[in-house]
DNA sequence: ATGTTTGCAAATAGTTTGCATCCAG
DNA sequence: CTGGATGCAAACTATTTGCAAACAT
């Protein structure tokens, strides 16, 4: 924990990053969760020793965190739903510039099987690869 | 195209739902578009044929659609954002009723091979395997 | 000192809900 | 006919933005 803060601490300053109370407080928050909570979870819990924080800088402070690599963002990254009428089993690329969704299909893929410890504890409906990155399109019109 | 109108039709009656001219025209949309669309998007371009259809309409009859099986709800489920600082590559099982999410290892699933006509085409910088399906605690204190 | 960060308030976006009307079966 | 489906309006939830005040460096 106190070595989680000083790697923190280092990041931040390594891109121009002030080391705020706010900040330390929600990085904490986010390594003792072992939910991977939301930013109103987040400022809820903190809100309870420090009750003037604002949701608003703790969902600026999470997407500072994303920007600089030191957090992911994960399920629902709060764009709007999308839909695939696909039912065939297959998996996805996403476009971290665009955001486009692109389907491939992948025999290795499919065939993976359930972790022993997964299947006997979990029923599992559902099972898809999620690739990301950045698409043919937006690699060649790059903006910087 | 006409076939998978019939099977269309066929399901909505299997679940006892009414073959309206709305939702027959939601589910064209989406089996004509690859690009895994929103609601919003579905709207904009039922719209220029049926002025008159409401957002509503369309988001309503996707829920259902995703109810039944009919389609799948992908990426950024609506739902708030949700953050993960554990950088370590791992993987993901949701559970569809509480929403939980479970962080998992594998070493069989790190080493995945990315395909090559992926690796070409794109820049891939992340990898996740993403499970869903009913967790153990939703298990045992089903409501039905 | 000074430029970043914060908190507040207001704006925006996506989704959901209540209700009266409409229409597929 | 009749119950489910639709359209409208309003509520709600999550997120973003502008700006003045506060604070880390």
């Amino acid at each position: 924990m106190e070595e989680e803060l000083k790697v923190f601490e280092k990041i931040c300053h390594e891109h121009g990053l002030k080391v705020t109370p706010q900040r330390m407080a929600i990085y904490k928050e986010l390594i003792n969760s072992r939910e991977h909570p939301s930013a109103v979870m987040i400022h809820e819990c903190i809100r309870k020793y420090y009750p003037n924080i604002s949701l608003d800088t703790v969902n600026r402070t999470l997407i500072t965190f994303a920007e600089i690599g030191l957090i992911d963002i994960i399920e629902g990254r709060g764009d709007p739903k999308r839909f695939d009428p696909n039912l065939r089993l297959h998996h996805h690329f996403r476009c971290i510039r665009c955001g486009e969704i692109i389907d491939f299909y992948s025999k290795e893929y499919d065939s993976l099987k359930i972790p022993e410890e997964l299947r006997k504890k979990f029923i599992i409906t559902g099972k898809r690869v999620n690739l990301e990155g950045v698409c043919d399109k937006c690699r060649s019109n790059k903006q910087e």
